[in-house]
RNA sequence: UCCCCGGUCGUCUAACGGUAGGACAGCGGCCUUUGGAGCCGUGAAUCGUGGUUCGAAUCCAUGCCGGGGAG
């Protein structure tokens, strides 16, 4: 017997949480429909382009949520938190860039935004809980009582890498209606449901930059603040340090990079180390980017409480990077090192490292 | 001035006198709720001018350019 209580529904205008809101409202459920206008992609005309529909926070999808909230006959709201989002992803995104590391601005929409904001307007309409169209399982401890999050049933929609930011205390409150269904699944009822935005393509990238230049971004985003650029220009070195080329800021590369180098070798180069300092690039063969193992700071612990001794784990340093065999070594309460079974490629500061047991999602923190 | 040696896609480099190929870089697409990676596709060159030859990147002559040597 579904609860009587309400359910906010965080309404991005895409396929996955229109389906969400289709599903909770098919079934019973007291249901609202929320939209976050997170950011206004006019905010930085010298970078916007007309292709700018199909991110998640253009006008367009705005005006899907409400069609797809009215076809489904849920009570609709948008509410406006681009000043959030500034502050605890765009700022810290381009923070990271600047000091030589690569963010994850997913997880940390998730963490500050979709789950710590979108709670708390939960609350102002009276929701005790909030259900998304996030690909992945929450479960509880059959003895513990601890929540626990688990990988979606569709491996290849598996979103934990951006989720494991997630406290007791948010997990509680959270449905992740999809987390048992295949993409195939979603479509299929999206169409069953008749929702306007069945056929809607996926959205890739990141939300908030138009046309995937990221650099562009930052560049535009930092004038927009009265920054005046930074004199960001360096060498690509080798790691015997000669100079093979030049760039024009460090913060447009990341390790693991092999595209827009400019570089002619005799076998393709791929960053191997940013130096933020220096503006030092190096760069070097595929196989000089192997890694041992790594360390994770700020580390949240999920469906485990904490570490006392070394576990088996396996670790996801990207998204939809195949986790890797590792053992892991708690070193303080929110820091451990992961040593590989097999060295990994591209291990990169900056990036999450999620740590799974099965399809159990222990904890993530962030590569040093 | 003379004597060697060498000039091939943007770069590096192949091609007994017989279809100028590859790698890297570039560009485009696919993939993907981060950045990357990967996959597929694609444009691009014989230093110039004569000559020999059925046929020249290749052989000959000459000019130009680069590197070395002899003063």
């Amino acid at each position: 017997m579904p609860d009587a209580a309400l359910i906010a529904v965080a309404m991005s205008g895409g396929v996955d949480s229109s389906t969400v809101a289709a599903l909770l409202k098919r079934d019973g459920y007291n249901i609202a429909g929320l939209t976050m206008q997170l950011w206004n992609q006019r905010r930085l005309p010298e970078i916007a382009t007309e292709a700018a529909t199909g991110r998640c926070c253009s006008l367009d999808d705005v005006y899907d949520a409400r069609r797809v909230a009215e076809h489904v006959g849920v009570p609709y709201y948008v509410v406006n938190l681009e000043r959030q989002f500034e502050k605890n992803v765009v700022e810290p995104f381009v923070e990271e860039y600047l000091a030589g590391r690569t963010p994850v601005p997913c997880t940390l929409c998730n963490t500050f935004i979709k789950f710590d904001q979108f709670l708390e307007l939960a609350d102002s309409v009276g929701a005790h809980s909030i259900a998304t169209g996030h690909y992945a399982r929450i479960t509880r401890h059959p003895e513990t009582g601890r929540h626990e999050m688990r990988t979606a049933v569709d491996a290849s929609k598996d979103q934990t890498y951006f989720l494991w930011g997630l406290t007791q205390e948010q997990l509680a409150r959270t449905m992740f209606p999809l987390g048992e269904m295949t993409k195939a699944e979603v479509r299929g009822l999206a169409e069953a449901f008749d929702l306007p935005v069945a056929k809607k393509h996926e959205s890739y990238e990141i939300c908030f930059v138009p046309n995937g230049d990221y650099a562009a971004f930052m560049d535009a985003w930092l004038r927009d603040k009265g920054v005046e650029p930074a004199v960001t220009e360096g060498s690509i070195v080798n790691a015997e340090g000669r100079e093979l080329g030049r760039h024009a800021g460090a913060h447009h590369f990341t390790v693991g990079q092999r595209k827009r180098l400019g570089i002619a070798a005799k076998e393709p180069l791929y960053v191997i180390a940013t130096d933020s300092a220096s503006q030092k690039v190096t760069v070097g063969s595929n196989d000089d980017l192997l890694r041992a193992g790594l360390i994770a700071r700020d580390i949240r612990w999920l469906s485990w409480p904490g570490l006392a001794a070394p576990a088996r784990v396996r670790v996801r340093i990207r998204n939809r990077h195949v986790p890797a065999w590792a053992t892991l070594y708690p070193l303080t309460e929110t820091r451990a090192e992961a040593r590989f079974d097999e060295p990994q490629r591209a291990v990169t500061p900056g990036q999450a490292a999620v740590f799974y047991s099965g399809d159990l999602v222990v904890a993530g923190g962030w590569i040093e």
